[in-house]
DNA sequence: CTGAAAGCGCTAACAC
DNA sequence: GTGTTAGCGCTTTCAG
């Protein structure tokens, strides 16, 4: 079915056509230095020999490939799972990559191995910048690959001494807005369900929550969860039963949220009546959860697309600025 | 932040461990014909420079890249929407790739400039294989790959004269299995809601349905979605329209299904005391609809795993079966 | 406007 | 065991 037919190579074009590479090589190139017929001559040769370019040997001497690779540090099934920020990421990122003409490369990374083949594969140029997104503890790779010259951006503040660009949004500002609202609403015993701990936006809502709630001398109640909404069901009971008489919570993030939602119907607790709920994302869901979730929503079409515009710059040796940060806004629902 | 600092490359670190650059390509690519005390030369200098090797240059020589592509012919938001097949597929073939230690590179093609830049990338051999998923009409791009030597394979037979070797499963059996224990349930009148008639899952499944109530000599009564939920609820509404006294429904998707449930339940009949319903795939949801769905189980993950493993003999240059066609089996839970 | 020639960085025979 | 050498297929000065 397949066979291992020799592909025409530039040479043999020019041949046929009776030219030289050169002048081949130009007029698959969209040059306008050459002369029409000419151009013809070439192009009926290429077709056909039905020749196609080897972009390995391209690469080699123009150094870019014009593909850009995304990598995401989870498993497929993470990946694919229903949280809304990987599409959204990936959207953002399509979007803009398609404007400019790049072939965007999604590579997951969910074990050791697959990460270290990324690794060789990005350090090897085979990409001409990588993003990251959703990234764990701290990753050596956007530094390392930032040391050899190769673009990289990341989406969410990388943990420790960020040693590439990134975008992220104001976690804190848009947790003490979900807080405010609570705290105004007469809410006291306010709780949480942070995320992960190893993750930024994870540390950093959980530091908004602590930040907002000393301001206001109170006590903080706190779970852990890991994003997913099974963490977010099984976190809330925890808090409740540390704090039966708790009557709010701020979760940090929807799908976890609408975990905890379930939890809290399922003990009987009425929203928010008995206990104001408030998640983080604004994902699509969010409007039809049981009640309706009020939410703290991140622009993530956004960070994909700024994550493009970034590399791209750095790409071209611009100059970047260190950090995008954009804004959060609370979204007023039933919930809180 | 990223300087465009040059980069070591094979010479310099032959000299830097007074070695020829053969001896440090033997080395870097784990020969065993080295000198112990010269591999640790080598190994030195190229931890001293943070050398990576080029792999446009490697690629150019050995004329392989040791990745593969997987082309979705569809837009991110589709891929990332709610279809468990997406997840399904990337999840078998990262699996088998891991363990072929191959790299994954997974390529959207939701406009015809994205399809575009992917013939190109894959005709420009920048990958050593591609699978394709979830294929619309008759796409050019297989057979294409296939006349250049390109091993390619789709998932689901190829509409036309297939031009590469497929794994699909048996649409028609897994339709006839459900139809028929809609037949021994004592069901009468038994519609469908069928998949898209661009993709073969969505003829076959038609198909398989007329083929079965032929046998049986009852009418068809047919609706056509596009596999999403929404168009699932449109669907049903048209059916119920069509033959308010249908007591049965055989939909080609699990999510039409649920969408279809949700019209039935809108419109105040009983699943499955007025009209049981049947999906097509096994998704996970399926087991939490209400009722939980009988449906067809196709073995997703399988399909994704055979492609690679197809894929990879034929880079091999092994002989492949044209096609391999996995068995479905009916699952029934309480919805018919 | 076109061609000749010099590599891009690497691997793989083939000598030594 | 190790080095020498000849390319892989392409782009890009530089002449003409």
């Amino acid at each position: 079915m397949t066979s291992a037919r020799e592909r025409p190579t530039l040479e043999e074009v020019a041949r046929r056509a009776g030219v030289s590479r050169a002048t081949v090589s130009r007029v698959v190139n969209g040059s306008t230095t050459v002369a029409p017929p000419i151009q013809e001559a070439v192009r009926r040769a290429v077709r056909e020999l039905g020749y196609v370019p080897n972009l390995a040997a391209r690469t080699l001497v123009t150094q870019r490939t014009d593909s850009i690779a995304l990598v995401l540090p989870e498993t497929a099934t993470r990946v694919f799972s229903d949280d809304p920020l990987f599409p959204g990421i990936v959207r953002g990122v399509s979007q803009e990559l398609e404007a400019a003409d790049r072939q965007l490369v999604l590579m997951m990374a969910g074990s050791a191995a697959s990460h270290d083949r990324i690794e060789r594969y990005a350090m090897g140029r085979h990409v001409d910048g990588v993003m990251f997104a959703s990234m764990h503890g701290m990753d050596p790779l956007p530094g390392a690959l930032a040391r050899i010259g190769m673009p990289a951006v990341c989406s969410g503040r990388p943990l420790g001494r960020p040693a590439v660009p990134y975008v992220d949004i104001d976690h804190v500002a848009g947790v003490a807005s979900a807080v405010r609202h609570l705290l105004d609403a007469g809410r006291q015993r306010i709780a949480t369900i942070a995320g992960p701990q190893d993750m930024v936006a994870g540390i950093e809502r959980l530091a908004g929550y602590r930040e907002a709630l000393r301001d206001s001398h109170r006590r903080s109640i706190v779970a852990v969860g890991d994003f997913t909404r099974e963490s977010g069901a099984i976190a809330m009971r925890h808090l409740l039963d540390d704090d039966p008489k708790l009557d709010a919570v701020f979760v940090a993030s929807d799908l976890m949220a609408d975990g905890a939602l379930r939890t809290l119907r399922e003990v009987g607790r009425r929203v928010p009546a008995d206990v104001a709920v408030i998640g983080f994302d604004d994902a699509e869901f969010a409007r039809y959860t049981d009640p309706p979730l009020t939410t703290v929503r991140q622009p993530i079409i956004e960070i994909g697309r700024e994550m493009v515009r970034l590399l791209l710059r750095l790409a071209e040796g611009e100059p970047v600025e260190e950090a995008l940060i954009l804004p959060t806004h609370l979204v007023v629902r039933d919930s809180g």
